[in-house]
DNA sequence: CTGCGATACCTGTCTAGTTGTATATATTCG
DNA sequence: CGAATATATACAACTAGACAGGTATCGCAG
């Protein structure tokens, strides 16, 4: 009977309530089953519209955990995506910055060849999420000499920036020795936290920093939803 | 979304912490919940890896105290992989490269703008393929501003370098002003030249060359192989 | 120093609720 | 008929919270 899918018009229901304000960013929308039943119709017909509103990167489902709004409609046109440019010599310093993990253990030989320690040397793991206007840009993990810097845990946990916490531990300056870079497709965890679908490009970074006398205090890799982030590099 | 499990990549990775040794024989891991915040995932999922990861023997837990680790995995698949390690500033200059179209025509707006030329003035377009070990490792788009560079057509058909058809047409050194560098899925027909799956990750850098003078000599657009291609920044 | 209790933390288990997916079926329209 | 839409049902995967039972650690009395 009618020529117009039903769905279209719950989409529509819900994305002005979100643009009046009923819903705001962060908040946790219904459960499904609570919006077929608010609607009249099958729990599929809002998934329908919901899958919908998710491509259009107006929210975001979790399973398990219920479906999130992200933006407003008004602030950010449907299907426009935020733009990150970013300078790679900058990396490290974003908006916002979740510590998911922070523990210290030992080091892989990988890492420790990457920190010049040897292999088994107690480093200091930091874990996390960058975020930029609520959206998740990257995951980052950070590996720390421990015994080279005394009191970098402490201080990874008491300050934001990676670069404020070298300070504390003498470390005044540091420079970039190397960095790689590399396309990845995201795993089920990485696309989960970064809100991308499984299997999305990723864009990993692996670099060193070392301080003013070459001595590595940090050796990082991080991963960037690659549709939400373009890494520029500067005119040396 | 996630057609493999979470706990899958969860597994994956700590395998991966315990054979690279950051965990070893003895270990105590971090405790469930620290391992679902550093995951961004329940702590029940948690304990699903660590129950195939008990299973398969590589871990023990115990009620009260933690998860400890009992030995090495015998066997952890590492992506074994063709890695090549390429100097981006040296992008451009591959061992063989195939040339599958060369034509002049009008430059884009994007172009015009990036080599500072009139919207719609002449260019000269030479797009192909890079391969190295008989292995597509990147597609590669040129353009040169044609009126700047005259001949710079014959010179691309005649001879095999960027830089030596650069040279024939007066420029005796060009640098890179700036690289601009995304992740991106591949479509079916990049997917083909490259010989991998299609929506595989890609590495899209863009750039711009400029003579001595500062002048824009040319505007190139190159996509990797993410799984076959590391790119490395030197050091400046 | 020893022994012991208090306490914080950790794993094991349970219940309930939510999203993701698969299959089957009715209805409508071209 | 065939395609698109909507419904119905069932199960898998994940989250959330709570509680019980066990362990490690630390301070303190003896």
């Amino acid at each position: 009977m009618p020529r117009t899918p039903l769905w279209t018009s719950i989409e529509a229901a819900l994305t002005g309530d979100i643009a009046e304000g009923r819903y705001r960013a962060g908040d946790r929308l219904p459960s499904e089953a609570a919006l077929a039943a608010r609607f009249g119709v099958n729990r599929h017909t809002v998934r329908r519209a919901l899958a919908a509103m998710a491509e259009a990167g107006l929210v975001h489902a979790r399973r398990g955990a219920g479906v999130t709004v992200l933006h407003r409609p008004t602030e950010y046109p449907i299907g426009r995506r935020v733009r990150f440019h970013r300078n790679l010599q900058a990396a490290g310093r974003l908006p916002a910055r979740e510590v998911a993990a922070l523990e210290t253990c030992a080091a892989s030989e990988a890492e420790a060849a990457a920190l010049e320690v040897a292999p088994g040397a107690h480093v200091v793991v930091c874990e996390g999420r960058s975020l930029a206007d609520g959206q998740p840009i990257a995951l980052f993990r950070s590996v720390f000499p421990a015994d080279r810097l005394p009191g970098i845990g402490d201080a990874l946990r008491e300050v934001a920036s990676v670069t404020e916490a070298l300070v504390r531990c003498g470390v005044a300056d540091y420079t970039r020795r190397s960095t790689r870079i590399a396309a990845r497709p995201a795993d089920a965890t990485q696309a989960a936290r970064l809100m991308v679908e499984e299997g999305a490009a990723l864009l990993r970074t692996v670099s060193v920093s070392v301080d003013p006398a070459g001595v590595p205090v940090e050796h990082g890799t991080t991963w960037f939803a690659g549709e939400r982030v373009t890494l520029t590099l500067a005119e040396p």
